[in-house]
DNA sequence: GTTGATTTGAACAAAAATAATCAAAAATAA
DNA sequence: TTATTTTTGATTATTTTTGTTCAAATCAAC
């Protein structure tokens, strides 16, 4: 039995049952683990197979895995950025919240602070139902999609309220062309929050950073904070502290 | 079994239940509790399922609050009423639907309807998140108790929406005094629902008929049907229907 | 708030799987 | 036939994964 025959054996095995292990098609094709390890690589290499620790899977079942959601990118980057920018909140505090999962980050480092948080995130309002945070609901059209509140209300509620901070996520932002979103109803949210604020902050994971996105809908002077995470270029944030942005992080 | 297949059938068991805990999965995939841990901590980084403690979530509903004990009182009564009530509500129908419990029964029977629904509720937010159903939210102060949204705010949003139906729950209920509440937000809230709705519906058990609550607010004859459940007394129920109100069950 | 029970994550040890090495066997070429 | 290359399998060192224990964190109930 050469490597040519193993080969359709093992593709064949692999395709019938989703998932093989080494000492099985050892036993199966009637040689070594080794020699089995070995075929796997190569097929592997090939794209015809996913290794496992063990064994071997069908590629598609693992295709599914990579990506599913965008919040679960740099995970790690804005969990520092958010604890970076709890810091920045004093007890009595009044905040805005808006909708963007770096922002959603911040629930777990105030969750003991008395504060008050309006927001139309649901998930953060959902994060901080059984905490010390008194919560102020923006209503509106429920956006499924982004869990979260827009519409005319929902910007009409937003005038009627002041806060201390705001912390708002964005889509895209450069030196050049200011602050960017993917859709009308962000960019109008955003804009209404920063407006009712005292002092605005930024939460954006360095990869942000200059980046466009195609509504382009404010100057970079609407925001008073940019807080962002270790991995930035210190040039880039020597350049926006230039423009006027209290860079940090 | 290696990770790979374990991952697969975490997120299979997650999909079908919507929530699973460590132990159930430690049992179920014949692993220990720490290595199940330790999935599940690959799972969350990657966003495919949400870490609660003591297991994992779907991603899409970590708004599902649970609801306090209170709704678990008569559950099977709420349930039939509920049903009842979703029979009066047609295709294309704007809903009011406030933060009672048993109104909150009726998002199961109304999931795949073409309507729409304001709310105040939490849990009915949560609930129709993934369903065919356009959802409004009501802004304003969050009672993280009632997992509702009350207040001047509140008040305001609803005055301007008008709906076809609302449902409403209540605190006590009688021939004497009318409707009563345990307190004025509920009262309030409830008040503004009827102002703006073309046809009243009353969701309650018939153990609430006849009691009376220390904040009355409204006449019997704010609602047009009072929807109830098959214990309730004959007499009594004539006896409302001679009141005026449009008695069914 | 404080207590008490559970859950968690880190550290370590054991087990399993892998890759590297090398010698023997098989296939190929001279 | 003999020399050379390739493939294979055994051995060993390394890496990966897993399970246990325990202190710290978290949750829930009071």
């Amino acid at each position: 039995m050469n490597f040519q025959q193993r080969k359709q054996l093992i593709l064949q095995t692999v395709d019938e049952r989703g998932a093989v292990e080494v000492p099985e098609l050892a036993d199966l094709l009637q040689t070594s683990a080794m020699t089995i390890r070995r075929d796997l690589v190569q097929l592997a290499a090939a794209g015809l197979i996913y290794r496992t620790h063990g064994g071997a899977m069908r590629v598609r079942d693992i295709m599914v895995v990579p990506f599913a959601n965008k919040s679960a990118m740099n995970v790690v980057h804005k969990e520092a950025i958010a604890q970076r920018a709890a810091q920045e909140i004093q007890d009595g505090d009044v905040l805005f919240m808006d909708c963007g999962s770096t922002v959603a980050h911040l629930c777990p480092f105030i969750r003991n602070k008395r504060i008050t948080v309006i927001t139309n995130s649901l998930p953060v309002i959902s994060e901080l139902l059984n905490s010390s945070v008194t919560l102020n609901l923006i209503g509106g059209e429920v956006d499924k999609e982004r869990q979260a509140v827009h519409g005319t209300m929902a910007g009409e509620h937003i005038a009627r309220y002041h806060a201390d901070r705001a912390f708002i996520g964005i889509d895209g932002i450069s030196l050049a062309n200011g602050l960017s979103a993917n859709g009308e109803q962000e960019a109008q949210l955003t804009l209404a929050l920063a407006r009712q604020a005292s002092r605005v902050y930024l939460l954006c994971d360095s990869s942000k950073l200059e980046t466009d996105k195609y509504l382009f809908f404010a100057p970079l002077s609407l925001v008073d904070v940019l807080i962002t995470d270790a991995q930035v270029n210190v040039d880039l944030a020597d350049a926006y502290r230039q423009a006027g942005v209290d860079l940090i992080y």
